[in-house]
DNA sequence: CTGAAAGCGCTTACAG
DNA sequence: CTGAAAGCGCTTACAG
């Protein structure tokens, strides 16, 4: 898993020695210039990536191994306050350590992505951390090659052991939100699923489902609606639930963001949090405390997430060895005022 | 106002000569070695930075005026949903011009002002973008000693004519607020400032003052409140206007995040929104349109300016003219359901 | 299209 | 504490 220290520095001249070139032509090939046969041209490049060639400046003291006191931070976007936590914990835990953090959204686009990776290799940051990205194995490879170590947070599939990531336990989270409003003497609790492609909604579906099952309820289908972690399509999902025949009287949803959305659907049809209808969601970002009512929600320590990921890629950076693989932080249950027991609910 | 370029490059061996030492004993200094005369060191780090050295590497072709392709964009805090609408706009124009952003954030700690210079000196970025900083006069001193431009959004006292500033017509916004509220009957309009030492605070406030006085209703001074923008102190305010004996048919307070405290002030109270109470914010957070009701609210261009800021940092690193050094751009009012006609009102 | 030569900016032993 | 020398990684003319 760690890279053995390559014996010699990857130099100009060592990837022209090995090419069969001079020194030169490899530099002509670094810097675009077009006068290169195209036959080496390629076979210059094939070296540079497998030897994964980082400019070094003149500093002799330049060693392999040697921090630059930078990071990449890489968002698919960032229209959300989820990512600001994020940056926060990564800035503050990169600041302690003398680093910079180069924040860059990708859009979830090829060509930007394409950039990104180039911009690396000429800045030659010391390692990167991901959001949510989907490091598919193209890309991870490139990396390798460059001599970037990543570490991704919240990965969108299933872990693939070669990265370490960093999420929290979703799971355990949805579990936690449905025991409260049961314990609240909620019965039919709706639940708004996040984006399915991403694997911390299916473990926050799968923790709602086993809170029900441990209760010996049954999982109505029709209490389970689609989103997609937006304001959204949390408010279609909330308009859809209260248009039932028979409502939920309580609602967990997979994000925040998603459950303002709720808010506003009830408040539409007039309905009240948490004297009509009880309302739980998932993260407590800023916005959750600043909701009105402040809403009960299941806390995801993004900072903290961010910290880590950060000392993480540092310990990579330095060649020592990670604990593990895959990390989850322990999610917490911060109850508010938007949850309350059932109303007219008989004693029995 | 433009630099004019140095006639030399300032290299090691310039600032050894005019020294009169070695290019070694230079260096020594720079890497912070110990074995340096007090003196000596104390010439040689006087004239680099006078003559803003910056670590050039071996690459004869880095001449002056290339660009390193990273900006540096610092904040205060990162704690705010207000900060990622500026990252957004500010890492999308660098993204297009192939740069990197390099976020910061100084917690208005000098210790990490001068971190942050250190590192700005040994990664020499092209340029910085400060937000809502003093920028007093020794920091924009080491800057233009480094030869980093530096532009600053939402500057927090007078602007300051060496440093180009970004910011939004808060007046003009403020003004168009009040207008809104009286266009729909109200006469008692609350006001929730901000931060009284920010330049942008006073101008809403007078923004205020002026749209009551033109319409002919005098300013009560009971119903201007201070805040410092963020939620708390809003829901305070919210409860101290409408503990009033005779309290206010509407309020416009100086920030989104305020104006959610506001909400939850009535709440708590049983009064509606906007039924009962008209509530106007500015900034035009996400969090505007999903606060329920949505807001209505003054937007302020964040992400865009953003983009300006680095299209003018850009200029400046190019050495081009900068049209004007103060640059507004325009708030817009966006009507959601927050705001109504009085209630009860008679029809005179 | 390519290389031998010269040179740049910087740093590291080494000597004093 | 300091400098002359050697050397590193890279690039730019220049010649062919």
């Amino acid at each position: 898993m760690a890279d053995s220290p390559s014996p010699a520095a990857v130099t100009i001249s060592a990837i022209a020695a090995e090419a069969g070139v001079s020194a030169p032509t490899v530099s002509r090939v670094l810097n675009g210039r077009g006068d290169v046969a195209p036959a080496t041209r390629e076979r210059i490049e094939g070296l540079l990536r497998t030897r994964g060639y980082r400019r070094r400046g003149s500093k002799a003291g330049d060693k392999a191994g040697e921090m630059v006191g930078l990071l990449d931070l890489v968002f698919n976007d960032l229209d959300s306050p989820w990512a600001v936590e994020i940056i926060r914990g990564v800035e503050d835990a990169a600041h302690d350590a003398g680093s910079g953090i180069v924040v860059s959204a990708i859009h979830r686009r090829a060509s930007s992505t394409r950039q990104w990776l180039r911009n690396v290799r000429s800045r030659t940051s010391d390692g990167a951390v991901l959001v949510t990205t989907d490091l598919d194995s193209s890309l991870r490879a490139e990396l390798d090659e460059l001599h970037v170590p990543a570490v991704v947070i919240d990965p969108v599939g299933v872990p693939d052991l070669a990265v370490p990531t960093i999420g929290s336990t979703n799971w355990a989270g949805g579990l936690s939100a449905v025991d409260h409003l049961i314990s609240r003497g909620h019965r039919r609790i709706g639940f708004v699923a996040g984006r399915p492609e991403l694997w911390c909604s299916r473990a926050r579906l799968d923790g709602y489902r086993a809170g029900l099952e441990t209760a010996g309820l049954d999982v109505d289908p029709d209490l389970v609606v689609p989103g997609e972690f937006d304001y959204e399509s949390g408010f279609r999902a909330g308009e859809h639930l209260f248009g039932l025949a028979d409502p939920p009287t309580a609602v967990f949803s997979a994000s925040d963001q998603m459950t303002l959305g709720v808010y506003e659907a009830l408040r539409r049809r007039g309905l009240r949090v948490p004297a009509d209808v009880s309302v739980i969601g998932f993260d407590d970002l800023p916005e959750a405390r600043w909701a009105s009512p402040p809403l009960t929600t299941v806390r995801q320590p993004l900072a903290d997430m961010g910290r880590l990921a950060v000392r993480t890629v540092h310990r990579l950076v330095r060649g020592e060895a990670i604990e593990s693989p895959r990390v989850e932080l322990a999610t917490e249950l911060v109850v508010r005022d938007s949850t309350a027991a059932v109303p007219g609910r008989v004693s029995g």
